[in-house]
DNA sequence: CGATTGACGTACG
DNA sequence: TCGTACGCCAATC
């Protein structure tokens, strides 16, 4: 239970099947932090010194656009392993956001 | 210890 | 429909 805000957003994020993607809100809101969406996107700033493998980048923000990309080092290192996956992308939208979409709230709950 | 920032999202005008 | 304002919590300056 007391898990940091980190461990859960981690273990969301770790739980997220491969060729799909989330945003930050929706596990935000699964959590039950509901707006502090930012903190998820913080999680995942120290997702890269966490010990765990976090496929950062299958979480985007609510347009579905990589706006973390640039934390990956190289700017086509998110949409290569974005696309890697099945998941069209261009520059960085993801295209079918919505038909990649997933939501913990509704497939976690 | 106070102010600012941050990979966002929702609300309001 | 677009632009601005606010909230949320932690880390950094």
């Amino acid at each position: 239970m007391n898990k940091s805000f980190f461990e859960e957003v981690y273990e969301v994020v770790r739980l997220i099947p491969q060729g799909r993607v989330t945003s930050y809100g929706a596990i935000a809101r699964y959590l039950g932090t509901g707006k502090s969406s930012r903190m998820v996107g913080w999680a995942m700033n120290s997702s890269h010194l966490a010990a765990t493998d976090i496929p950062a980048h299958r979480v985007v923000n609510r347009q579905g656009l990589l706006t973390g990309k640039m934390h990956f080092g190289t700017g086509d290192e998110m949409k290569n392993l974005l696309e890697k996956e099945g998941i069209e992308v261009q520059g960085d939208q993801i295209i079918h956001f919505t038909n990649c979409f997933w939501d913990p709230n509704k497939e976690l709950l």
